[in-house]
DNA sequence: GAGCTGCATTGGAACGTTCCAAGACGAAGG
DNA sequence: CCTTCGTCTTGGAACGTTCCAATGCAGCTC
């Protein structure tokens, strides 16, 4: 018995386990186990004893083990497409903050945009065997999200789906398009352009609610839709190619932040003065929105809240057993800053006599 | 013995193991292990059999049970102090890149910059027996640090560091600031105002640095250093103390890009023009400074880098053993935009007469 | 045809936990 | 004095891998 004590002294290099706090504590592993995880029916002495003895070694449990016997980690994986954007990080303040409070852990992992890295950033995840996965903004295809989704259950954020296999937390970006054209219409614009965001996340649907919008205000012959893109080129892009079709617009509606500020430095390029002269309205509400210097009028996603969600969406496959899909849609909130004021009278009468 | 394939079958629910692979391909556990790491010594009609069970019955490595025998993960953890940051996201390219190409994946926990929430974040990763750990940006105080190190590897980023036990990559935040007063001096700028990052990581070294160059240009009688912190807000206030003291300077280094965007929001409200008026450079070179609308001139880290010498400073000491701290200090770049140009003739003659 | 060699394959132990059935022990009850 | 009970404690099995020593077997040599 002290020559296996010995031996274990003289390999000791890693870590110490539960077996070296029982020995120390003069208890089995077994009780150490128990008292550790806080069981009620240890005596008061032993578990004295135990937490000495592994505090004196500086014990710290192994999760690793744990996970295997109890086939379960405890670990939500979270793959982010793309750590770049802001919008992202408050998402993930929401899963972070609901994950503890339950209990778990949520360990990130990113995939650069990139649909093959964003499946080796799964298939990591997967393997470690967390518990579930939350896919934020992810451009693979479906079938390799379905098929994830078959070993182990999967929460989308800012992608929708209808799959029953698949939950997803969206927010809605059809009503949020109408609240930006609502407000540009209530100050009295009526040329009102839209660059739009192509493929990116809810670009179809914020294209598709400001065209309703433009059609219930009456002002469907003034909608003009420009190619754009998710980023600060494509919100430029879509400027010049605007203003090069037509006469300028009083109204932008830009499909993002990041491509509105794009928008906004073009229109500076192009001398027009914001808000004088356009009025621009972004979307997501990200950090730049709000920075002084951009002051952007735009539309909010609750983006803690869509985090939050997609945690407890998980939790209920997880522990209560559900298994038909939901697809949660959160609203939107206009956010009104600096980019946006009523166009100039000339602007208005101009347009107006057009019609 | 069909008797246990019944059982294992009616309990299934979970993943399909090396067992359930070796069952179907008819061979045992130990040549399933071995094909599917791709050894050489198996037969390539069983590897065939064996990739072709593993296949139809979808199995996946259980990372949990390979890192119980192994007693390595190949996993490095990172813990971000703060998502928000851009500035670590590209750090974080760095340290995906790195470390992928070395076999290893990189798993990342966040600290939301609150001290207690990094140790709960660094406790995470600890328990998950992660092989080494990467500190971005930590809060937390130093005795912590090393108590994590003392299990396993750690690297400092953003976070100098004297100690052995502990590595750390930082950028020469001194000579930043040098070549950010430099760049000015050579502009023909002698009244340069810093506005400094109180606590922030390099702060400190930033103002050193900016007095240096300032002394070494003789123009130590110009320096005025008031504080700020690493936020739009800081930055803002710090032009507001500025300008509330004194004379307007013709050139202000801020200590980071984000502070430098509040400083040129209060430059604005104050009616003075950037660069027209006052000149201004910011620090770290992130996405927010590329802004078109934006368009600071500012000191530029090698972010990527700093990431993956992070990696390399770990593998290091996972798998050469080295022992002895390392503290690397990569070279800085800067990065002229547009919020810099010479001062007015004026201006300068102004500052000139009062020396 | 016995012994050797080398290759392909195998079973068992180990990793550090949790869980479970059962053990030890004293007190209470007959 | 023997049971029974309850409380506290224990050893062994299990989780899904990897690693290692050992086995089987074919072909070769003498």
């Amino acid at each position: 018995m002290s020559g296996s004590t010995a031996v274990r002294d003289r390999l000791r290099q890693g870590h110490p386990t539960i077996l070296d706090v029982a020995e120390r504590a003069g208890v089995s592993k077994s009780l150490v186990s128990l008292a550790l995880r806080g069981s009620p029916r240890v005596r008061e002495e032993k578990r004295e004893a135990i937490l000495r003895a592994a505090e004196q070694l500086g014990y710290r449990p192994n999760a690793v083990a744990r996970s295997l016997v109890r086939k379960r980690t405890n670990v939500i994986g979270v793959m982010l497409s793309d750590l770049h954007n802001l919008y992202f990080a408050e998402v993930v303040d929401g899963i972070e903050a609901e994950a503890l409070s339950a209990q778990y852990r949520a360990l990130i992992n990113t995939g650069s945009r990139m649909a093959e890295r964003e499946w080796v950033a799964i298939e990591t995840l997967l393997q470690l065997r967390t518990d579930g996965l939350i896919l934020a903004g992810p451009v693979l295809p479906t079938s390799l999200i379905l098929s994830a989704a078959s070993s182990v259950p999967v929460v989308l954020v800012a992608r929708a789906s209808r799959r029953p296999s698949v939950d997803s937390v969206t927010n809605d970006d059809r009503a949020g398009a109408r609240m930006a054209v609502d407000h540009l219409v209530s100050l009295g614009h009526r040329d009102i352009a839209h660059v739009d965001g192509g493929t990116g996340a809810g670009a179809g649907s914020r294209r598709s609610g400001y065209l309703e919008a433009m059609r219930d205000h009456g002002l469907a012959g003034a909608a003009v839709v420009v190619p754009g893109t998710f980023t600060e080129e494509g919100g430029a892009a879509g400027i010049d190619r605007l203003l090069a079709s037509r006469a300028r617009p009083t109204a932008v509606f830009v499909a993002n932040d990041l491509a509105a500020v794009g928008a906004l430095h073009a229109l500076e390029r192009h001398g027009a003065r914001v808000p004088e002269d356009v009025s621009v309205v972004g979307y997501d509400n990200t950090a730049l929105a709000a920075l002084g210097h951009i002051d952007l009028t735009t539309v909010d996603q609750p983006r803690r809240e869509i985090g939050a969600m997609a945690v407890r969406l998980l939790l209920q496959r997880l522990d209560d057993g559900r298994d038909r899909g939901r697809h949660v849609v959160l609203p939107p909130r206009l956010v009104v800053r600096g980019t946006t004021k009523p166009p100039r009278a000339g602007a208005v009468a101009a347009t107006s006599a057009r019609r």
